[in-house]
RNA sequence: GGGGAUAUAGCUCAGUUGGCUAGAGCGCGUGACUGGCAGUCACGAGGUCAGGGGUUCGAUUCCCCUUAUCUCCA
């Protein structure tokens, strides 16, 4: 064992493989954003997928690195392991050496071997390799050529290299794609007495927390067919993962990863803020580890751009952090924010590998601050609904809460079920736990059937590298499809074509995919869009060409294609503008451009004023009037494109040559299409601002005939607004006094019919009749409004305990009657407001109802108003005799 | 992408088979008590019941659509 510090290790790692000819790759990042299939970097390999799928070619054969993973969903999901055990992270480093097409297993085994015995100094007796022990069934042997090399290593030793199964020694990357054998390296930390006691060999791929494996070398050979069945690869690669705070905890001497240099000053921090000591309780050590590991996952994510939501990855974050929120407040009593005030001890541990982490500080503090305080107000919602329903069932005398309910408030309310258990718990109640998994389980099913798709294998009519993109100086071009494949989802089917050239632009960067046709003298086929994964451009169409492998003419929409250049140059306006007026801070943090307008997302904190709009707008405008050309640079190495002051996008993946587009003084990276001067855009409007997120803001705006349209829109509705108020120039003013005017009539209006009522009520006291011990007053009111009505109904009931009031008024051809019965008088039960009403109210031809003491009736016959107070009277002299 | 929920005063929310003159607490304003503050009491201002359509004599309430937000699953 040594004092390395991680920041050494993973240096030495580094420098080990450069010294072997290796190219040193930094971090890809963490969030996935051109593969359908995949949401999070779960491996080291994923920025190289491309590479083993062979779409794309790559200059250096051999590369290493650490490489940022997360393993929160799809197959490798260990998201409620951690914090339970002391080696499961929901973010991990992964280092890693890879080869492609260059060395293979001896070499890999070989040096693997050499950096954990010699540069880093594990000792060698407490290491054991696994290999792939075959399988018959797929047609695999036994890797005795990984046995043999791992032999050289452990000369005349027994027991150090164990055969594994399918389920451990064999990789896959998908259902479909590259896989392979892979060799594993465990390590057994334990102390001598206990190795004496129970030998190493028994404990490996057990579970055991000082027994773990540390480095998984895959030998990819095979590429698995959707059928099922694998075949060769022309090439063979190398794949290598290590993960990195296993590592440190093996170098350091450590039982527990969480007892590095790399979670240590996080769990001090922890510590001191909640006010416990670490290793003192086992539930609060478990929060203090889910919070350590969960920082670090939602930093880094938030750093590369994904912030919490409530949709996908952006879920997938929200969820982490909220289990960190949960266990502080169930275990360690947090009940206000703090994981925000961990950021800067993360940033301090991680910073310099990572600086993404440093810069994006205070951006990442108030993410995680704003999304704590959301989810405790949850948690307080949550409360007071679980009370109701603890109500409920109290008054129903059971002591078990319906599944259905746990689940109603987890699924609609986001709260936690461990924490309806918890309070349930402390009111010796409980949740039924059988009914909430079977709604669960519906609720999957019936998401998994939406998102069912079924991707069949490619056919390939020509095999071809890359296809060759030819729609920055064309829409239309000569082209052959060198694959196919069908898509199903749901009852729809679909087919997506790959072209051995193809002027289609696919959908990246924010600016859509392209629609158009393909066609010849046989037939059109219609693309509705083209979209990129894994480098492929991939065209998507209702049917397939009756004759694939013939020739086709492919046309994309020039029409939309020009809109849409038009908007994401105005984009690159707008970035530039914003960064002039508003500050050097804004930076680009999404965009949407369609045929329609653009969307431009940026960071900024506060609302931008007016004036700044207007000021971003007439930038925008004048350098469209200044008719600047476009100038396009394509293969531009990415250090040269930032001395060229291009704006590079944190968390965006660039390849190693970059194209550069510039209009005038803004200059960008960019693969999009444009203009190829500002002049063509015409006209650039601003059509709101918004909030999106903490920190970031949207701007939506249109060009051309849109921004055209938008503004005649707005001047015909001012037109017709002065229209109505017949106030040329004036209208705001007119508008204005508008409003306060009738806000007070409006006032005076209630006052006088309040007075009205006053004074009706006044009038109507001596007509009163007598009918035993009530006071009944009926009127027709004529045209009184209903207001009035209900106010002096109320003026009675408050001045008076024995009136009975009958009121008709009728208006627009409608008749609508009311009566008050005083509260005096409805103790008795002789008489109610309703009662009388339903006897009434079919003289006017209708029906009512309310309260005892108030009631209304509508109808459609005022002719009967008369007849109903008369029948009223008759009627309440009869109940009250 | 699919399911569920919510939208009522500045804030947090009530509003029970459709009809109560739309309410409560906090906050805000004014006044009183007190030497001042804290506090207590009284009075008051503040509402397009998210927007649009429908059913009904009558809709904050029921139905449909739109928008926004929350939430779960993928």
């Amino acid at each position: 064992m040594t004092n390395m510090t991680a920041q050494e290790i993973r240096s030495a790692f580094l420098n080990y493989f450069r010294s072997k000819k290796h190219r040193i790759v930094p971090s890809a990042p963490m969030v996935i954003k051109d593969d359908s299939t995949l949401m999070f970097t779960n491996a080291g390999m994923n920025q190289f997928k491309d590479i083993f799928l062979g779409n794309r070619n790559t200059a250096d054969p051999r590369i290493a690195n650490t490489q940022k993973c997360l393993r929160v969903s799809g197959k490798h999901n260990d998201l409620e392991e951690v914090g339970h055990d002391t080696y499961h992270h929901t973010m991990f480093e992964m280092l890693g050496n890879w080869s492609f097409g260059d060395y293979f297993k001896r070499e890999a085994i070989g040096w693997a071997w050499e950096f954990l015995t010699k540069v880093i100094g594990l000792q060698a007796g407490r290491l054991y390799a696994t290999i792939f022990e075959g399988n018959p069934e797929e047609g695999v042997a036994r890797d005795d050529e990984a046995y043999n090399y791992w032999l050289e290593c452990f000369p005349g030793s027994v027991n150090r290299i164990l055969e594994g199964s399918k389920k451990d020694n064999f990789w896959e990357m998908g259902d479909t794609g590259p896989c392979g054998p892979c060799s594993e390296i465990h390590i057994d930390l334990r102390s001598d007495d206990e190795r004496e006691k129970v030998p190493g060999h028994n404990l490996v791929n057990t579970g055991h927390p000082l027994v773990v494996e540390i480095w998984n070398l895959v030998f990819i050979q095979y590429n698995r067919k959707a059928d099922g069945s694998l075949e060769q690869l022309p090439a063979k690669h190398v794949d290598t993962g290590m993960g990195f705070e296993r590592l440190c905890m093996a170098v350091q001497g450590k039982k527990s990863n969480y007892d590095t240099d790399l979670f240590q000053p996080v769990i001090g921090e922890i510590s001191d803020i909640c006010g416990h000591e670490y290793g003192e309780s086992d539930s609060r050590d478990i929060a203090m580890r889910v919070i350590a590991d969960h920082l670090r996952a939602v930093s880094f994510s938030i750093a590369d751009g994904q912030i919490p939501s409530n949709n996908r990855a952006g879920y997938v974050i929200r969820r982490i952090l909220r289990r960190a929120v949960r266990y502080g407040y169930n275990n360690l009593g947090m009940e206000e924010p703090f994981i925000y005030r961990l950021v800067p001890v993360l940033a301090g541990v991680m910073g310099d590998t990572f600086p993404e982490l440093t810069s994006g500080r205070e951006h990442i503090s108030r993410v995680i601050h704003d999304e704590e305080t959301a989810f405790l107000r949850t948690l307080g919602k949550g409360q007071r609904l679980i009370d109701k329903e603890i109500a409920v069932i109290r008054r129903e005398g059971k002591d078990v809460l319906p599944g259905s309910v746990a689940f109603e408030l987890y699924d609609t309310y986001g709260f936690p079920l461990d924490l309806t258990q918890l309070i349930l718990k402390e009111k010796g109640l409980e949740a039924n736990i059988t009914e909430f998994e079977a709604c669960m389980k519906t609720q999957r099913e019936r998401s998994r059937e939406d998102a069912a798709v079924d991707t069949g294998d490619w056919v390939v009519i020509a095999e071809q590298e890359e296809t060759v993109f030819t729609g920055y100086d064309q829409t239309e071009d000569i082209v052959h499809i060198s694959k196919y494949r069908s898509i199903k989802s749901r009852n729809r089917e679909q087919f997506q074509l790959v072209l051995n050239r193809t002027p289609f632009y696919a959908e990246s960067g924010g600016q859509v995919g392209d629609s158009g046709t393909l066609s010849n003298s046989r037939e059109t086929i219609r693309i509705i869009d083209t979209i990129r994964e894994n480098n492929l451009i991939i065209h998507i169409t209702d049917r397939l060409p009756v004759e694939p492998e013939a020739e086709f003419t492919a046309r994309a929409d020039a029409a939309r294609r020009e809109l849409t250049e038009s908007n994401h140059s105005a984009t690159h306006l707008l970035h530039f503008a914003l960064r002039e007026v508003v500050g050097k801070h804004v930076e680009q943090k999404g965009s949407l451009v369609n045929p329609d307008r653009l969307r431009f997302d940026f960071s900024h904190t506060s609302r931008l004023s007016r004036e700044e709009i207007a000021a971003v707008e007439n930038m925008v405008n004048e350098m469209i009037a200044g008719n600047m050309n476009r100038d396009t640079h394509r293969d531009v190495p990415v250090e040269k494109a930032k001395e060229m002051g291009a704006m590079a996008l944190f968390g965006e993946k660039y390849g190693d040559s970059v194209r550069v587009i510039s209009f005038g003084p803004s200059v960008e990276l960019c693969g999009g299409t444009h203009v190829e001067n500002t002049g063509r855009i015409g006209l650039f409007k601003i059509v709101s601002e918004t909030a999106i997120a903490a920190g970031i803001r949207r701007i939506e705006a249109v060009t051309g005939k849109n921004a055209m349209e938008f503004i005649n829109r707005k001047l015909e509705t001012l037109d017709e607004v002065e229209q109505i108020l017949q106030s040329k120039g004036r209208v705001t003013d007119t508008a204005t006094r508008l409003v306060q005017e009738s806000a007070q009539m409006r006032k005076s209006i209630e006052k006088l019919q309040d007075q009205i009522a006053a004074s009706l009520a006044e009038k109507l006291r001596p007509h009163a009749i007598n009918a035993g011990e009530a006071s009944v007053i009926l009127y027709n009111a004529g045209s009184e409004s209903t207001e009035v009505i209900k106010s002096m109904a109320g003026l009675f009931r408050n001045s008076s305990e024995n009136t009975i009031l009958v009121i008709g008024s009728s208006s627009a051809g409608k008749a609508t009657l009311t009566v008050m019965v005083c509260d005096k008088l409805l103790q008795n039960g002789k008489v109610d407001a309703v009662g009388i009403i339903r006897e009434i109210s079919g003289e006017i031809g209708g029906s009512g109802g309310g309260q005892p003491f108030l009631s209304i009736a509508g109808g459609k016959d005022p002719g009967g108003i008369d007849r109903a107070l008369e029948k009223a009277a008759v009627f309440i002299r009869s109940m009250l005799a």
